[in-house]
Formats: C-alpha cells, structure tokens, sequence
DNA sequence: GATGAATGAGAATTCATTCAT
DNA sequence: GATGAATGAATTCTCATTCAT
C-alpha cells in the first residue's frame, strides 16, 4: 500500500471546513460509508460538489478528517485522566482512566458505531493506530513506574493485553448496550486490567 | 426489510461454486470488499458475470457464503474442544478450549484478516453473531455446571467478558502478531478468562 | 424491415409446441411482453430452455406462434357469423356479425389486452393486417351485393371506416368495460356501421 | 405502487433538456421502445450517460418527457377549436373540432407514428387518459347544452363513443393515409360523431 | 430429442471528479 | 473562492441464445 497523500489541498476558509466535516458525520452516521456520496455530503455542508475539492484531496481524505476530528476529541478527553494517573494508587487511577475512556467513547457512540459496523477497518487504521501508540506508550511509562525490575518484554505484553482488551470491550459495551451496569463493568475492567500486570502468584 | 434468501438460484455444478468462492477469497484478499466487483470476481473464477448469477443471487451473496466457510469450518474445528471441556478440571478445560479457538484462526488467518481489515463489519455480523451466539451458550452451561448457586446475571455478565474478550485478543494475536509467544498469549487468556467468573474475593 | 422468418425450425412434437405455446400466453399475461423471458416462458412449460430453440427460432417467433393462435382463433369464431350474413337481412346481418366480433373478442380478453396494452404494435402488426384484410374483403363483398351501382372508391371507404371503427370499439369495449349495456353497444356499433354506407341522403 | 415522481431531479440547462427530448424523440422512431437504450439515447443528444440523470430520474422518464411534450402541443393546438365551439351551429362546430383534431395530430405525425407502432401503451396510457378525459368533458358539456333533456347516461355513451371514434379514426387516417380526401374523411366523421347523439328516429 | 450450465454483450444507473464560468 | 453542469468509467445484473453431454 502506497502511504496515503493526507491533508488539505489548500487551507481557506475554516468555517466551511468544519461544515464539511459536519456534514459528513452526520451524512455518515445517516447512511453508512458506502452510501456516503461526495455529493450527498457536499448537499448535506450547503455547498457544491466543486467547493469539496477546494478543500480535500478526496473523498478519503473527507473520511480521514473525520476521523482525525474522533481521534483528536478522544485524546484531549482522555488525556486529564492519563496526566492525573500517576499521581493515584493504582487500582483508582487505572478505575479514572478507564471511566474516563468509556465516558469519551460514550459521547462518540453513534459516529464510532458507523465506522466499527459500516466502514472497512482499513480506511481508519492508520490513524486508530497511532492514538492506540500515544495511550499504549502511556500506559506503559505508568505501568514501568510501579514494577521497577519487571522485564521489558512483560511490561510490553501487560500493555498489550490491557490495551487491545480495554479498546474492545469499551467499544462493544456502547455500543452493543449489554444489561451490565456501568459501574459493574468498569471494576471488572478495572480488575481485568490490572490482572494482566499482577506478578505471578 | 424481508429476510434476504439466501444461497443458489439454482443448483449446479459443485466445483463451479467452489471456483467462485475461492475466486471471491482472492478478490477480496487483494482489493477489499468496495474494489471486489462481481465482474472481477467472475473474472478471477474463470466464468462469465452471469454465470455468477446462476449460483449467486447478488454481490452480497457470494460474500455470504464465504463468510459462511469459514464459520462452518471453524465451528466444526472447535466442536470437540467444546465437547470434551465438560470431562476436564477447569483451568485444563478453558485451556484446550482455548487452544482450539486459536488453532482454528490460525488456520484461516489469511480471510479472516481480509474481513477484519477489508469488509464492513455489518456485512458479515449476522453470521458471526450466530456463531458466537452458539459457542455463548457452551460456555454459559460449562460455567453454569461449576457455579452452582451463582446468579443467571453474574453468569450471563462472566460469560459476555469471556466471549468477548477471547473472540478480539485471539483474532489480533493472529493478524498481528505481536512478540509473544503461543503458550505465553495462551496462559495469559486463560488466566483472565477464569478471572471473569472467578468468585469475588 | 426485412420480413421476418417464420415458422418452427424443425416439427417435432406437437404437445410440446403447445405446451410452449401455452406458457407463453400464460406468462404474457401474467407479466407482459418486457419481462416475458424465454428462461420464464420455458420454466412454466416445464421445458428447459434449449429445448425453446427445437421447436422456435427465437423469442419472437414463440410470441409469432401465439399471436396466430389468437388470429386463428378469431377467424374460425367469426367464420359462421360472415358466412350466414348474406343470406340475411342488412340489419340482422351486421348485428349478428358484430355480436360473433364481440364474442370473439370477449373470449381472448386478457391475452389481448395484454398485447394492447403491453406489446408494441409493430410485434403484432403483420398477422392483424392479414386477419383484418381477410374480414375487410368479405366485408366489402357483402357490402357490394347490397349496393349495386356505388362506386368502388365509396365502397372501400365505407369499409375502412366500418372495420377499423368495429375493431377498435369492441377492442375498447371489452378491455375497458364501459358502463354500457352489451345489447345497447351492439345496437349503436350496428348503427353506426351501416350509417357508413348509407346512400347519400 | 407509490405514484412515480416525474421529471428533474434537477434543474439545469433548459437547452439540454430539449437536446435530450430530441434525441429521445429520435432514438423510439428508429429503433422503437425495447431498443432505445439510455446511453444510445445519450449519445444521440451529445451528452454522457450521467447528464441524462441529471435531468430525469430513469429511462421511462425520459418517454414520459416526451409524450407530455405531444400531449402538451395538442391540448394547445386543439384548445381555439374547442372554445369556439359553442358559437356556432352543432355540425359547424363538429366539422371544425374534427378538423383541429386532424391537423394536430398531423402536425405530429411521425412520433405518434411511433408510439403508436412501437411504444407498448401502458407506457404513455396515463397522459393520454388525462388528455382524453380533458376532451371529453368539453364534450360532454358542448353536447348536453345542446341536448336538454337528455339524460346523463345517453350523454356519456355519446360521449364515449364519439370521443374513442374520434381517436382511433383520425390517428389512423395519418398514420395509414388510406386513398381518402381529407374533406371526405372529415365528412364523414363529422356525419359519425354528430350520429352517436342523434336523437332515435 | 432434450437438457441446462454457461455465455457475454449490453442494459440501467451511480458517483468521484473536473473545469468553464 | 465558489459554482454546478457535465463527465464517463465502472458497477450490478439480465436474458436470449448456444452447445457439449
């Protein structure tokens, strides 16, 4: 795969950008990835057709500025808790960060659940990817903190298992609304979480 | 929305459906699900668009039955893990379970990640969510059957957790390969899938 | 236009030809002439398609083949009514033969409203020439007998105007069932054809 | 069936829209309605097959366009005649009706040549109905000023007669051109239409 | 004589993208 | 900067017809 030419052909007006970019959520959340037209999104940002090329590349790059908007919200909503992180014993701070993850997903809900259900996973990996290095990077340095001596490689694998289980199942209990209370799951998360870093019995 | 009928128009020659299903994997492998039109996919079978049309009622369809191969296929490989659990103490149960699970993706690595990274979830939801319907309730009664006296909630709740959990970690394990090793990952999931229905402590 | 080949490539059963025949009315009728596949009409025949092609040389011909049944079929149930005019007052004469078209007509109803409605005339034209100018000739001879000394100009005209008026009305009047009296039609449409070769007031 | 929704999705060029018109108008007379593809259709107006559904919604739109642009012309055309009607003496007035009728229709011979020979009815029945309701009710109300006394229902067989009579005579008067003398033919339709409300002898 | 799987040209329609105004 | 009419390649799907068995 040839890496993807990313950003505005020019930069003007910062308002109809953000139209765009609206319309394009909501024509998205509305009727999927594949029947998200360019026209349909440009009708939807009360511009023409030609006006959307003033100001993306293509089409993807409309979808990548969608998602990069998610990413962005997701990261500032979160990062409180992560700074707040360290400063907590570790089962509150692990119970704020994730409270703090599942209340951002939450107010993402219905464009998350358009990109998890309607768009090929492909066309958002780069840029989960990258939030999912910045939040596992993170979490490594906290983890690192508090197991001074445990190997590398078990931190890594701690991180991994934490992180992919975390993002999963944060994402599935919004979206899919098991009959869980939420207070329940975040302490089984919670619990989960640190059990993937507990030393061995 | 009727419920799409699904599968051949008409019956014909087996291999002639074998040859367009496998000419569908390869499609889809290469191009994605938007890219993969069903010209190419006849194309790729070595058959003319409309002979498509005699086995397949649309697009839609021929994705249909790939995804269904692969269900099928992995839900007879793990049938006598499941099987076999109820005879086995806990931890050597949940372990081969699991191991089957793991083997079974491995096996079909290459098309699962194709649909993971390439296909619109909603497209193959119905199935999946059959399937893990269907291995759901195994592992509710294999729980049930050891927790007696527990509440159908707590065993509704651990069963969600366990599922849910395995079903991501054993697929981006497989696709992505990160540095752990088999029995390591194993243990690892095995550990935290027993945690989901441990007693509170 | 080149004249179109006609008739069955090669004679080989004839309960088959009917059959077909049979199935081509009742799909015609059931779903026009557009949707009326060859794959359709071979299915309700119980044939497969290959075998359309042992008895028609192609779609057209099969639509031919019904076209001339209904033809024949008219022809043979207006044949007694034609044939006992002249021995018959002009009045009863044209009444009866009106009533003999009308019946006709109103035996084939929905097959003929199907091709009014359904099939461009150009299909059907040559054999509703044929049959029309096979019934203008006997008209004009009855016609003839009875106005010895008129012109023959006048007498075609008078012909033209009684066989097309007749053919369209009762078309029109059975297909469309106007809240008129059959015998109060009959009566006008007699009226109005003799008033077409009323001698000069 | 939802009522279809007729003409442009958008408003664009009106040159076009005749462009497309034209070539539509073209294309049935040359190769009739079956054949009249939507790209042969686009080609002969000189525009690419997407400007077409710029201006109509689908192929029978397209037909539709035209046939409202015959009935449209020949509501125009016979609408003096129709008004004038009422002041002048019953078969003045007839003969002059009759003979705008005529010379409508003649002035669009050839495309209603076409449908007539090549269009499956249905296609253009729903604007024809309009058009015949519209003149008979100005039929209709001519005649019953004329015939106090008499009741409705001999009116509107009258009418119904005199209307389909009307219809079918004149447009096959152009369509075949049989060796009669206009004057001759409008005579005699006149002495015809004047008879289905003749008063019984 | 019959079969029916296979054909493949061609139909209607869509939509990302361009460019003259 | 914006417009929006026009583009045209590409897509899904159909169906009259053929021919090996």
């Amino acid at each position: 795969m040839p890496p993807k030419r990313r950003s505005p052909t020019q930069q003007r007006s910062r308002e109809t950008v953000a139209r765009i970019v609206d319309a394009a959520v909501s024509v998205l959340s509305d009727v999927g990835y594949d029947q998200a037209s360019t026209n349909r999104i440009a009708a939807a940002a009360g511009v023409s057709p030609g006006t959307l090329y003033g100001y993306f590349s293509d089409k993807d790059d409309i979808v990548f500025a969608v998602i990069e908007r998610v990413v962005e919200g997701f990261g500032e909503a979160v990062a409180p808790a992560l700074r707040g992180a360290a400063a907590l014993p570790e089962r509150e701070s692990t119970w704020m960060v994730l409270d703090a993850v599942l209340t951002a997903i939450e107010a993402r809900a219905p464009l998350i659940e358009t990109f998890v259900d309607r768009v090929p996973a492909e066309r958002y990996a780069p840029q989960l990817d990258q939030l999912r290095e910045r939040v596992s990077d993170v979490a490594f340095q906290l983890l690192a903190a508090r197991r001074p001596g445990v190997p590398v490689a078990d931190l890594e694998r701690a991180t991994w298992f934490a992180v992919r289980t975390t993002e999963h199942l944060v994402v599935r209990y919004v979206v899919l609304q098991p009959p869980i209370p939420r207070d329940a799951f975040l302490d089984e998360l919670t619990r989960t979480v640190l059990g993937f870093s507990a030393p061995p019995a």
